[in-house]
DNA sequence: GGCACACTGGAAACCGCTTTCCGACGGGGG
DNA sequence: CCCCCGTCGGAAAGCGGTTTCCAGTGTGCC
């Protein structure tokens, strides 16, 4: 590989001109041997070793992104929004997956922390755990300390800055919107109980019947993924008019548990989701659910991380009902 | 921060007893002095600077994965399995999505190049035009001979190892399958015709019906997205019975046109797609497709590039045919 | 004409870690 | 008892850049 020595040698000037010649830097160079320097850079076809940058100027120009799993849309929009914000401040991105695991989180803040990334979001859930919660936090408060800097997408667990979507006020409307439709006997396609997202939507709803008066839904808890919704679907006590899944994708396997049963959706049973997951916008009958502004969430995330702090910010994101064919006006 | 010195300073004992201690090396030492570097380590907190280790080491433990669109679950499923296979390897992973822009794909592949890292990922079709081709191949081959490894996923037009779908052969055998089912008036929803994966599989389906003896199918090109198959579904001509869409994104784009049209599918029109995206297997009415194991094709970009090579290894990687109900068997 | 000053180029220290090389030490074999 | 070898610890030379500090030059002003 050409270092910065071989192109400062071949045009006949210090490292240091180089080096201010190439890698931007405050100073001025002349016009002659900026060109020299120029044309042996691109003579020899060099290029910075980036690694050596980071470690000479002390800070790099990536920032870390930690999601459950990408191939979750409500991740990859969550994502997607954050990188395109990334990329139009010129900065690459690392994107971990946890599959889920709170510990494998914990390893990338770390693992990230050592790369000394700019900045690191992290996206989705909390789980209930107060330890693993709080290693999390140890581990971000050191990255911090050191200078780095982080954002969350989820709850406002962290000490840091967050972007925290109306879970729980978000289900609330719902909740008050199909009851507004007549239905009276609900399920909710819980999740997992220790997942803070999952949790909060699941009460939020249940708050809301309770506060108009009705009985109280029928929770069955599970995995939050398509199969999850799907398992659950089937666990429905026979009176239940409609079917609250609480995110799209478990909405989606419940769908499908009730096409394979042989039971119409919405003339048998109504049933809602939420996030508005945009690849799903053409399913069959369309999702009723509860729209959160993914993209920009990511975006507003990593603006957040990369902002001046006093104190950690904390941003919520409303959620916006939309009724569609999933669920029907009932008597 | 917290650095090597201040650890060995603490613990009493050398830089290089300390880094022998903390980083992996293949020297031992003795017992005790390690106990106390280990202790203090712990004690400051401290953390490696990575950009300092791959400075020294002259190798990273990150790769490099450029994909056009996180939110399109194809790129997703795929990069997913990648990232999967890097995790194992204890390395991490660095993404870049250039949003179809083939000029992005270069300038992300000479950034991974100059961060060192370990191995690059192309994933993604080609585009027809020799001369972006020509530098992407070029930025690539300064890479590797730089001592990068690369792969792709897509087309064999890079000189790197690459796994290459069966477009054509996929496309070929969807063709055969569907003339069997008696149907005889195609329409091809084509995609852009600079895209190698478009052309290819359009040109496998044609080239089958050619064989077959029946007529050339009716080629509607457009954007590569669910919204350039819901347009170009609308300008099929009437008397087509199979509708192919490249790809399973636009198919549902087409299903969803035809739905607002008040076009019955399978009925009035069969629509056919391709990739078997997992994030689509609910759709309704089920999307006849050719199955790509997308994940696994991933992980093998990825052994592939981090392999021995000789030559640059093509992989072909086949298609599997999978008969759903969006399409009906005619007559 | 002389002086302060702004500006440009170069030498060298430094960023944090790895690794080579060297010296010290202890043990086993002759 | 001595020598050789194998081990382990430390000093120091990089890795490839950035940046401070200094020196030399040309300019404007008195």
């Amino acid at each position: 590989m050409v270092t910065l020595e071989d192109v400062a040698k071949q045009a006949g000037v210090s490292l240091a001109t180089a080096s201010r010649v190439l890698n931007g830097s405050t100073r001025q160079v002349g016009a002659t041997l900026r060109a020299r320097v120029e044309q042996a850079a691109v003579e020899l076809g060099y290029r910075a070793n980036i690694a050596a940058q980071t470690l000479a100027r002390g800070a790099s120009n990536v920032i870390g992104i930690v999601v459950h799993d990408l191939t979750d849309p409500y991740f990859a929009a969550l994502a997607d929004g954050a990188m395109r914000a990334a990329a139009t401040q010129g900065l690459l991105v690392m994107v971990g997956t946890t599959h889920r695991d709170p510990e494998q989180e914990i390893a990338y803040v770390a693992t990230l922390s050592a790369q000394r990334v700019r900045a690191v979001l992290l996206v989705g859930s909390r789980v209930a755990d107060p330890r693993v919660t709080g290693r999390l936090r140890e581990e971000l408060a050191k990255y911090c300390a050191g200078g780095g800097r982080a954002a969350c997408v989820g709850q406002d667990l962290l000490a840091v800055d967050t972007v925290a979507p109306a879970n729980r006020e978000g289900a609330a409307k719902l909740a008050r919107a199909l009851a507004g439709l007549g239905h009276r006997r609900f399920a909710v396609l819980a999740g997992p109980p220790h997942l803070v997202t999952a949790a909060d939507r699941c009460a939020g709803f249940a708050g809301a019947l309770e506060e108009l008066g009705l009985p109280a839904p029928q929770i069955v808890p599970g995995p939050f993924d398509r199969d999850g919704g799907h398992e659950a679907a089937r666990r429905v006590a026979p009176d239940v008019t409609c079917v609250f899944a609480v995110n799209d994708v478990m909405a989606v396997g419940a769908l499908a548990a009730y096409r394979e049963a042989g039971v119409r959706v919405p003339e048998d049973v109504s049933v809602a989701g939420f996030d508005d997951i945009v690849t799903l916008r053409d399913h069959v009958p369309a999702l009723t659910t509860v729209r959160l502004p993914l993209k920009d969430m990511g975006a507003r995330a990593l603006e957040l991380a990369l902002g001046e702090a006093d104190g950690p910010v904390v941003e919520q994101v409303d959620g916006e009902v939309v009724l569609r064919e999933s669920v029907r006006r009932l008597g």
